[in-house]
DNA sequence: ACCTGAACACCGTTCAAGT
DNA sequence: ACCTGAACACCGTTCAAGT
């Protein structure tokens, strides 16, 4: 009944990217190290490169595992409720693992084994919606770059360091209360509801200050202009 | 006339940033290095220190130049025609620097007296549309996330070493020709307009395989959502 | 097969010292 | 004020050596 191994290895892929997940998850994409790492697993760093032949090779072994739990469930609902609510779930995921979003935003290419899942079930919807094949996979670029890249920007942070160290206070929002009304009317009256809740004018990150009305009106609004789109062809 | 320097310095933050964009531009963000700025400046890495707090501080000052070029005029044009006019220009200045992508796409903050006047040309544009106060700041960050957001995944790209060195051949390309049209029906029957032409299953990056119809799509689409939402209230 | 331990060639950053 | 030159504390990665 199955074989039995002579030696434990300590490592295994799967531990190292788990781990990997985990290491990132609690420090950061910034502070992730092999040797850090290796530490945490009890283990020399030069341990971990006889599993995985480079620190970038391991960081698209985690990512494509995170890709690997998109929605990929399609049971013929209909495509605007289908888009609009695994939009909500890619996000979702994506805020769960904040600090990957870098990596998640500017990878190139996972494991298509991976994805490929979450691929069918995206095309298989924008199938349903009578759009052509040329048409299917604009949609497909589309959606899938709204929704990632605007998640992705939504969860960016601030690297250490970039504000001089002489400033006091909180420099974004003294920047903000220095604009004069008579060069930006709109934007200085409006900066009550900008401050710290519009793009390039925020401290926080989306990690901590979400913005579930903005990926709301995005993401609805795309739908309702693909519908108008359907309904014109 | 004018002051008499005694001495000029070899160094000015105007020119360390101005080296800093050419630098990346020619050699990429991972190749970017203090030392090597340095070098290309005849001078030594320490010597930018007294310029600049840090690495982080000085990426965040050559992103900041890059943000003050975008499009910053409004001429009461048409909005629709604005918003999608703008939208190219800020995907052709993302694209003339291309390497800077990352940073564009998750830095959280910039200097806003430099984006001030693009922030402020999209406000007035977005208030000519009729929406609400509150909507005018979701469908600004609906807009700003969904462009830069998107140009960034376009303009993603794969650092070296990411594939195993035992696979020969174009990998990614390999796997796509393995996967079954039982098991994802749709992808393997769109593969030939897939294939090097969608999000997750290129290796050529937005660089050099621009995905112009695509981003065409996108825009174009949110903008017609936009037109009904406005419509309908 | 799988891991140790040391080593190599780099980093960003600091700091005394020069001018 | 502005830069040199060396140094510190790290990196990712390699490789002989152990078991």
């Amino acid at each position: 009944m199955g074989r039995r191994p002579k030696e434990v290895p300590l490592l295994t892929i799967d531990q190292i990217i788990d781990e990997t997940i985990a290491c990132i998850d609690e420090h950061g994409l910034e502070a992730f190290t092999m040797r850090r790492l290796a530490a945490r697993m009890g283990v020399y760093s030069s341990a971990i490169y006889w599993h995985v032949s480079s620190k970038a090779r391991l960081l698209a072994l985690a990512s494509t595992r995170l890709v690997s739990k998109l929605p990929a469930d399609d049971e013929g609902t209909d495509w605007r409720v289908w888009l609009l609510q695994a939009a909500r779930q890619v996000r979702g995921t994506m805020h769960e693992h904040a600090n990957f979003a870098p990596v998640f935003g500017s990878q190139i290419s996972v494991d298509v084994s991976a994805a490929a899942p979450f691929i069918e079930a995206v095309l298989t919807v924008l199938r349903r919606t009578g759009l052509d094949e040329a048409q299917v996979v604009d949609a497909f670029n589309a959606y899938i770059g709204l929704v990632m890249g605007w998640v992705s920007m939504e969860l960016s942070a601030e690297p250490d360091g970039v504000h001089d160290e002489g400033t006091p206070g909180i420099p974004l929002a003294d920047q903000l209360s220095a604009l004069r009304a008579n060069e930006q009317p709109n934007l200085v009256e409006l900066l009550p509801r900008l401050a710290n809740h519009a793009f390039m004018m925020r401290w926080d990150s989306g990690r901590s200050n979400p913005l579930d009305s903005s990926f709301d009106f995005v993401i609805e609004t795309f739908i309702a202009g693909l519908e108008l789109r359907i309904a014109g062809a």
